[in-house]
DNA sequence: GTTCAATTCAAGCGTTCGCTTGAATCACTC
DNA sequence: GAGTGATTCAAGCGAACGCTTGAATTGAAC
């Protein structure tokens, strides 16, 4: 039966999102999951294995969801430029609604997050997982701001994933942070708040070492 | 000789933003910072204690900072109002600076995105250090803001966080992933560039369920 | 019904964890 | 310089860590 391997990745996928990954134990997800200290690894073979394919079992179909919507509003937009707005909301969507209404899609939604803030896992899965969508992030990006210098573009686009990783991870914190004010169980209006903010982050207008930038040093005794 | 205490929270603010907070051992900060087992527990109770008084060292008076530059920028525009990107500024300036050049600020401040993404311990110093910075941000923003709807200004918030925190703590992610195209060693020009992209998001015009917003749904399959 | 590879099991290996202990050492007062 | 509280020391406790082992169990092929 080899849903044994299911079972590990489905109760390491559990913790590592509510607790963070070094703070789990394999022994936490052997009694989550009802299995064997050895079927892990012989599964997967070591701890660090397991964590990289449990973000591999999401990010694979959800990068593909990604690929497959900025594919698609390069068609819809046939000679036209794709917004940013569509550009944004074709990497955000997918992700904000992975597993949408279960419990498991709000812990992975949190996972998700927590890679993008986790430099040692997400070198090692970039290459593999991202590479594709971030290509064509870039390109329509490039395409619909081209105003913008490569090194600003690259800034915000860090930034603006940034932001996003927030809200995908920090969902409990931020209801009890804004004491329910943040309703953050509406996935559709979370992603038209995080879309708007992000493309109008992306699209700021560019203000260089040219002109003296109102925010260059606004106020007084400043920094060293 | 009190500087053991000093050389404990030296090696454990060193460790904790280079490798994360649960991934350093005790055992790594006494042979870090050259101090018995004893006195760490002698000095702070636990290991618990010690994260939380490595993280009220540098954001006592790193708050204390930003609340004296909001202040300023109050009295600076007299009647009129401060400009997003002048209160973003105070917000983002005193912690990009921090330590400035040193090797030690560049891992506080990775450290000090890390707080903003571990709920664990930011519930738990946010009372006591953030509590007053956050006030005088949202009552800012408000005035700045006036149109913005209560719970859309706050979401806008921790998304502007979340933009912040990933380039305070992902500087070499950012550097390595971009190949060297985004220069995170100049401070000034990062504040700027960050300042700008989080006025932007903050500022962006509100588009409510009234209007058809063109991120709401602009391609096919969608979700569910 | 036997065979055999794939898988699961109970048990425990060696290591490292946070923390404690009781004796030494220090800084200081009188 | 004896006395005293604050601090540091070497040593090690019990628990939890990731991982391994060799035997038992399963399931498909013949």
């Amino acid at each position: 039966m080899p849903d044994t391997k299911m079972q590990i990745l489905d109760a390491a996928e559990c913790l590592f999102a509510e607790d963070g990954i070094g703070a789990v134990p394999l022994r936490r997800i052997i009694a989550e999951g009802r299995v064997n200290s050895a079927a892990i690894h012989y599964h997967f073979g070591s701890k660090e294995e397991l964590v990289k394919a449990v973000f591999k079992r999401r990010f694979g179909p959800l990068n593909a969801q990604r690929v497959e919507l900025l594919d698609q509003i390069v068609e819809e937009a046939g000679d036209g430029q794709p917004g940013i707005e569509d550009i944004c909301y074709a990497i955000v969507a997918p992700a904000m609604r992975l597993g949408q209404g279960t419990d498991s899609g709000r812990l992975f939604r949190s996972l998700a997050g927590r890679l993008m803030t986790e430099p040692r896992y997400m070198e090692v899965v970039f290459s593999e997982l991202f590479v594709e969508v971030d290509r064509r992030f870039d390109a329509l990006l490039t395409r619909a701001l081209p105003h913008l210098p490569e090194d600003v573009r690259v800034w915000r686009k860090f930034m603006a994933t940034g932001s996003m990783a927030f809200v995908l991870r920090e969902q409990d914190l931020i209801a009890k942070m804004s004491h329910g004010l943040c309703d953050t169980s509406d996935v559709e209006v979370t992603i038209r708040r995080l879309v708007r903010f992000m493309a109008a982050g992306l699209s700021a207008p560019v203000a260089e070492a040219a002109e003296p930038v109102e925010a260059a040093a606004p106020v007084g005794k400043g920094s060293r």
